[in-house]
DNA sequence: ATACTATACCTCACAGTTCGATGCATTGCA
DNA sequence: TGCAATGCATCGAACTGTGAGGTATAGTAT
């Protein structure tokens, strides 16, 4: 826990971050995560299972998320949803995600001049 | 290099672009650098000398930056500068990065919805 | 029936990164 | 002479995600 004093390692929360707002907009289950991610940033991210059921187990000791299983089709699912404590720590991490990716912006826009990056191929 | 098949890690080049955007705009030392990069994002940022070094070499190394090695008041500073590779290295990066942002703000934003994040604390 | 694929859960070893500490050398100041 | 700041550089510890592997059920094609 406790995301590192400095840096949270820069993306440290990114699944995390990612996760918990996929599921404060819907209740979800571990394997429909992997394939949300990957559809709806156009395969531009993919979270493998082998980071999403480490964090949603994490999280849900941390008491963010709640579980409860379900059966569709024969099939078990796990659907976790989001806590209060949830929605707060997605709230910081959200936070943290804007402040750190403004502070990027300002060194890659140079400050004042606003000059344009150029692709030079 | 070859920067993993699927996810870039997702900030794996994250020193490494704002390194290069920095030298590009000055020509500057490893010591500098650092204390550019916790200044011009107000300390949300900070990369350490030892993240920053070996990027530093590892990037002369590959060709993307130039070194030349000055004295001044009697100390010997090491300054890089942005070849045209690097140029290239560096588009490259910034353009990945907004990919990345702009797929995780598709998330943040609920898609189509709009909703906001709001802080429950 | 049997095979194969998709669904669904989960774990682990490996690789890649960054942090923090540390070492060395020189300059400026008290 | 002692101490702080500057400046370069490296190393080990710790963390994280990838990719592969393992189990099990349901549906579909052969």
């Amino acid at each position: 826990m406790a995301a590192r004093e400095t840096n949270p390692n820069f993306m440290n929360g990114v699944p995390e971050l990612l996760i918990l707002r996929l599921l404060q907009q819907e209740e979800m289950y571990g394997y429909e995560i992997v394939q949300a991610i990957r559809s709806r940033t156009g395969a531009v991210i993919t979270i493998g299972e082998g980071a999403v059921y480490p964090v949603l187990h994490g999280l849900e000791h941390d008491g963010a998320l709640a579980s409860s299983r379900k059966t569709v089709n024969g099939r078990s699912r796990i659907y976790y949803s989001v806590t209060h404590a949830g929605s707060s720590r997605l709230a910081d991490l959200a936070e943290a995600w804007t402040h750190l990716t403004a502070a990027i912006q300002t060194i890659l826009t140079g400050g004042q001049h606003g000059e344009a990056i150029q692709r030079t191929s």
